[in-house]
DNA sequence: ATATAAAGTATTGCAATACACTACTAATAT
DNA sequence: ATATTAGTAGTGTATTGCAATACTTTATAT
């Protein structure tokens, strides 16, 4: 009754009133469900996403009349179902970019014969929109939508290079840099500096950062503006490929793969 | 005030206090956007999901919002954002038959080098969780989630044959059956006959029924209590294997591998 | 075997949220 | 220039989603 009855959390989505909250929290308990574990229980759901017990009953049973989650009826526990895959391939099958790169990324798995990926900026992440697989092995990573750290991989610090550098930093600085392998670069200096090569040369390098074994090299996708909107990787294992080999071999395939499928501006 | 205060529409998700109903409003949203169109506009939106013109803003903006929809500013219209692949991929990293499937289906196509799939029901349709591509050739239905007509598809059959005939009839004779090759089975009599035979041979070929010049064989994936849960199924070009072909080479490498996929009992 | 705790399900009154309606503005098409 | 269509913003109201609570079932410990 002291006139403060304006609310203070007024932070993004309040005052909003476009904004259907409802919406929100379902794909919270969509989204609770990760790479970690496939099924989870209520107080799982819970525990994840921060919605009381009623709300994470109500979403759970709405997402699954809808389809969108399974239940075991045994275990009462929820995972998510096949139709999920139902957006995820509208998006795949429209999209310019990838339709564009599809080809170009075959032919280039096909003269190397290595993983070859095509990935873009997502939150602090690379996430792959075509992941391809090499000829002999399957990678359970070699889905669409799979993520890897943008501070030590190939395809991450590329985007970050055409951009401008202090932003490029502020988001390296973002991320929560973890020595994944003893040679990952984890210095922000570094990776700058790393970075900075990657404008001069047209493509990065990145030794076993991410993975024991594997040498991998990145060139950048331009839009018809001249952003830098997606990266070619090839990652390839060191003993196949010496660093010699990527710069001389790799790199000038990879760069023309990248340049084909950018847009002409 | 005649008494009739009761709603007559409780079809199916009325009177189901748990239902929230704004979460089904957004997901028709989503779902608006499918493999025709790119972007969409409200009216388009509103259109193709039969909500009215708040309703279509307020979840256009929240999806925008959370990041699963992008909106072209200059021409104010929405498509899907690469965010939906987010859950695809969990779906594909955790699904038990998928990671079993995968080493296998690779394996097969290696030997037979033809596109391999790994298909479930969907509805009316079939799902492919898995397309795998020939090394050759790219497919634009060579994502996740890709779907086919259940009637005139082996993998479909399939499926179908290892059902009550009954239930397989009724589903079979909900579906809208075109001819979308001359050679296309619509019939439900010829299409319960060339199930039937399925169970006694084991596997499913169709002949250019969805597309010209190819010849298609599907066999069942069980799960741990019979249950036909999937079907692994071989695309090939008529001009490379007859029809003997298919059912002394291509039939018994099919069918050794959707027994590996599936769960021994 | 029995008790105890934990997880999941069902119900209900309340009020805040999402709703439809309307009015307004901007962009095409004629 | 004018008409028409598409997209955006605002508002009062009641319907919908909310939290709290009680109840049932399953799991765990004693």
């Amino acid at each position: 009754m002291d006139g403060s009855m304006e609310m203070v959390k007024n932070t993004e989505k309040d005052d909003d009133r476009l904004f259907v909250s409802s919406v929100d929290k379902a794909f919270k308990v969509l989204e609770a469900f990760g790479t970690d574990r496939r099924d989870l229980g209520l107080v799982e759901i819970i525990e994840r996403t921060g919605l009381n017990k009623s709300a994470a009953q109500r979403f759970t049973h709405t997402l699954h009349r809808l389809g969108y989650l399974e239940k075991d009826m045994s275990s009462r526990r929820y995972m998510l179902s096949h139709r999920v895959l139902e957006s995820a391939n509208s998006f795949l099958r429209v999209d310019p970019l990838v339709n564009k790169a599809i080809p170009h990324i075959v032919e280039l798995r096909r003269q190397l014969n290595v993983r070859i990926g095509l990935g873009c900026l997502h939150g602090l992440n690379v996430m792959y929109l075509i992941p391809l697989q090499s000829n002999q092995a399957a990678f359970r990573t070699a889905h669409p939508g799979f993520q890897i750290p943008l501070y030590c991989t190939t395809t991450g610090r590329v985007l970050l290079a055409y951009r401008k550098p202090e932003e490029a930093r502020a988001i390296i600085e973002r991320c929560e840099r973890t020595k994944i392998t003893p040679t990952t670069i984890t210095d922000t200096d570094a990776i700058m500096t790393e970075i900075n090569n990657v404008r001069n040369q047209g493509y990065c390098i990145t030794d076993q950062e991410i993975r024991i074994g594997d040498i991998n090299l990145a060139a950048p996708v331009f839009d018809g503006r001249g952003n830098a909107i997606a990266a070619v990787a090839a990652a390839c294992l060191r003993n196949e490929f010496s660093r010699k080999d990527m710069e001389t071999k790799v790199a000038p395939l990879v760069i023309e793969t990248a340049r084909a499928i950018s847009t002409d501006g």
